[in-house]
DNA sequence: AGCACGCCGACT
DNA sequence: GTCGGCGTGCTC
């Protein structure tokens, strides 16, 4: 029966001997909204990976064991074995295979695609898998006459070990020498001459974060103020309570979230022993002064995962997870799916932050994701923001979740006071780009450049807001009455002084601007970026230390924590940039905060562009005046009575929700409607309208087939979206929104079941709760 | 998705 | 005559 079963597991073939064999619901790695039977001698615990044959050609892809097959009436012969088992303890929780099942039919996903969104590790893992020689395997490599030695020569063909002293061979090297490699490889493995170069032998390493010595005594508490013992008091009873509210933790910035965060984490690993706890932040702040805030209190036990790990660190740091090594994840989004062993504690800091909406692939909310989790597992989920989101708002006034303010800055600092400062409408007409980028004069108001003058003699820091990075919005052709536009989207290139180039900020595309200023066409320069900004404060105000933030100049890894390291130790008077500034970083000597530009961000089509705009202030102001100075901030704008603005410079964040709440339902907007937003995608518009019109007359017949819908569904489109292509293909959005999540969710499985087979140049995503619909 | 099969047009 | 486009079916 051995070699029986060499064969089922080589080729995959077809088992005969059914009775001996246990059947498993496998999750297979492919789109289909399906799971498959396979059959394996032995219990493989659910949650563990499996490497199986799939497909006609039997091509091997990794699944998930979900448990023992519910399966009835499947044709015996139609189910095959499992190649091998690739984990022996579980790689996911049946918690997280829950999550699973769960996000698969809210994000019209796959559990396959799920699950591999789980484990970003497991694609590499395939290439990872590695077998090395044993201790009798090693002798039987180096003695002549070791009954075994042709057998293991043949697969370990190099004469000496390699740089760590050992003998490992990948699997994909072993199966290229040839079939016989493989059959010897399986003889190795009977003979216990070879054994998995398992990820699980590998030792958790201790986590460490870049550059500083990690502390080993812990940093004692600090002692609440009144308020945030109260808070405190209120978490710390949320968290021994039977069923867990999500707790929202609404404070200003400034008021001490974050002790209260590591009094909450302590207290959690108090209570409940052996605990987790996962901390999600923005990746933004995901800096080393912040992570460092947690290892200082807690050492040893803190691991950080970040984008800029490679695959082989950040597998190290989610083992410490698994392991228990670690007790605290810090990360962003994608930390949501760390492997805990016993999570108690969620927070979910800047909840309001839409870098946690993943923008591909499975267009997951992180927030929403660890709520959900939390819930699962039974931990207690703390959002934290000062300017919470509209749909927390919503699930607070709906008792979904309970809110904890904390209002007061401690130390008795005062918020910032913010000004308007109304500034006419004026026709400015571009300037020539025969001139060059240099004298570029930018519409700010006076008294923002006397402010910033005196705060530079005061000795006092400066930031300065603007919506985009680059030196101008785009190049103006009035001989044609055109911008300079991408040929590959359907918006302007954006000018860039420093590479002298025009660029698109939504694909890879540039073009060098020397051609439109030698052009015997008149080119105008319009609309001002950060790059412009930047060179123009530093005319007006000579000798100030002015420097740029944004995309373009932190793109270099560390670039970012230069910069604010010299702005802390004060060798900067000005930061001039975008909303990267406006986020989550603590300038403890900042006095003045100038917003030029807050206008563009409310005129946007969309309908979270108010929530926005008034994020960004209130945020922005939040950074002014943190240590004992007190700071201002000055509002640009031509709109002062938009109530948004009002209510920003009265930061009267209640009355902001009420009216956005307002808006939003009397709309049918989120969070009061859902929303899915379908796109359908080609490189070829015929194409593309050929699928558009299938897809109105499909509509059609859902709604005659569901007369219900015509009532609860609102069906917009298909149409062109604002931005109707981006990187060569052009785009058609289908926006489905309802009160009925059952009706919303039956109406969009409709259209995607309806739409399984496109032309193979066109692509339909969808995204549930879009950010943006742009 | 991937892959095979099978059916028509056009091209060495 | 065949090469190759893509509609259709199937994946335990
Ligand atoms: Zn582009």
């Amino acid at each position: 029966m051995a070699s029986n079963i060499c064969q089922v597991m080589t080729t995959g073939r077809k088992v005969s001997y059914m009775s001996e064999q246990i059947l498993l619901e496998i999750a297979v790695d492919t789109p289909l909204a399906r799971t498959f039977t396979y059959s394996h001698q032995n219990e493989i615990p659910p949650g563990c990976r499996v490497m199986v044959p799939f497909g006609k050609q039997n091509r091997r892809v990794i699944g998930v064991v979900l448990g023992r097959s519910q399966t009835e009436g499947l044709v015996a012969s139609k189910i095959k074995g499992i190649i091998e088992r690739l984990d022996q303890e579980p790689s996911l929780s049946p918690v997280m295979l829950r999550l699973a099942r769960w996000l698969a039919d809210y994000y019209f996903h796959s559990i396959g695609e799920v699950l591999r969104a789980m484990m970003p590790a497991s694609s590499k893992v395939k290439q990872k898998i590695a077998w090395h020689l044993t201790a009798e395997g090693r002798k039987a490599w180096e003695v002549d006459d070791h009954p075994h030695h042709k057998v293991v020569r043949q697969v370990f063909v190099r004469r000496s070990p390699l740089a760590d002293g050992t003998f490992t061979k990948k699997i994909s090297a072993i199966d290229s020498l040839g079939p016989s490699a493989a059959g010897a490889k399986k003889k190795m493995v009977s003979l216990g001459l070879v054994e998995r170069a398992d990820e699980s032998k590998v030792k958790p390493t201790l986590v460490q974060s870049h550059q500083q010595d990690l502390p080993t005594t812990p940093e004692p508490p600090k002692n609440l103020t009144v308020k945030q013992t109260e808070v405190f008091s209120r978490l710390q009873a949320a968290m021994k309570a039977e069923k867990k509210k999500a707790q929202v933790l609404w404070g200003v910035t400034g008021a001490g979230k974050t002790e209260i965060y590591l009094q909450l984490i302590a207290d959690c690993f108090r209570f409940h022993r052996d605990s987790q706890a996962l901390v999600l932040v923005p990746e933004i702040s995901l800096t080393p002064q912040m992570t460092m805030i947690f290892e200082r209190r807690f050492p040893g036990l803190v691991s950080v995962v970040h984008s800029a790990l490679d695959q082989k660190e950040r597998w190290h740091r989610l083992e410490a997870i698994r392991t228990g090594a670690a007790r605290i994840l810090v990360g962003p989004r994608s930390a949501v799916f760390g492997p805990f062993r016993n999570l108690g504690l969620v927070i979910c800091d800047e909840e309001h932050d839409s870098s946690y909406k993943q923008s591909s692939g499975l267009q997951y909310h992180g927030r929403d994701v660890a709520v959900l989790r939390g819930q699962m597992e039974q931990a207690l989920v703390v959002l934290g923001s000062a300017t919470p989101s509209i749909e927390t708002m919503a699930n607070v006034r709906s008792g979904k979740y309970e809110i904890l303010e904390l209002l007061e800055r401690v130390h008795q600092r005062a918020l910032p006071e913010i000004t308007v400062l109304e500034q006419k409408a004026q026709k400015r007409r571009g300037q020539t780009i025969r001139a060059g980028l240099d004298e570029g004069e930018i519409p700010v108001h006076e008294d923002v450049i006397a402010e910033l003058r005196q705060n530079v003699e005061k000795g006092e820091q400066s930031i300065v807001i603007v919506n985009r990075r680059g030196y101008a919005y785009f190049l103006f052709h009035p001989a044609s009455k055109k911008t300079v536009s991408c040929p590959q989207c359907s918006v302007s290139l954006t000018v860039h002084k420093k590479s002298q180039t025009l660029k698109c900020h939504y694909c890879e595309y540039q073009k060098s601007l020397s051609a439109f200023m030698g052009s015997d066409d008149e080119y105008l320069i319009v609309g001002y970026g950060s790059e412009q900004a930047e060179s123009f404060l530093r005319r007006q105000l000579p000798g100030a230390r002015v420097v740029r933030v944004d995309s373009d100049t932190v793109a270099k890894k560390g670039a970012l924590e230069d910069i604010l390291r010299d702005f802390r130790q004060g060798k900067i008077d000005i930061l001039v940039g975008t909303q990267i500034l406006a986020k989550g970083h603590d300038f403890p000597n900042v006095t003045l905060i100038c917003l030029l530009e807050v206008d563009q961000m409310l005129q946007l089509p969309d309908f979270r562009a108010g929530e926005r705009a008034f994020q960004l202030m209130v945020q922005a102001a939040g950074r002014a005046g943190r240590a004992e100075l007190s700071g201002r901030v000055l509002l640009q704008t031509q709109k002062a009575d938009d109530p948004i603005i009002r209510f920003a410079v009265a930061q009267d964040y209640r009355a902001f929700a009420e009216f956005e709440l307002g808006f939003r339902e009397a709309h049918q907007f989120p969070p009061f409607y859902k929303m899915v937003h379908i796109e359908f995608n080609s490189p070829e518009e015929a194409r593309l309208e050929g699928v558009v019109s299938g897809l109105q007359d499909l509509i059609q017949e859902m709604l005659r087939r569901h007369e219900s819908y015509r009532r609860s569904l609102s069906i917009l489109g298909p149409i062109a979206p604002p931005i109707e292509m981006i990187r060569g293909r052009i785009r058609r959005s289908l926006i489905l929104t309802s009160k009925e999540p059952k009706d919303l969710w039956s109406a969009t499985r409709f259209i995607q079941l309806s739409c399984s087979r496109l032309p193979s140049d066109v692509r339909m995503k969808i995204d549930v709760d879009p950010q943006s619909i742009l």
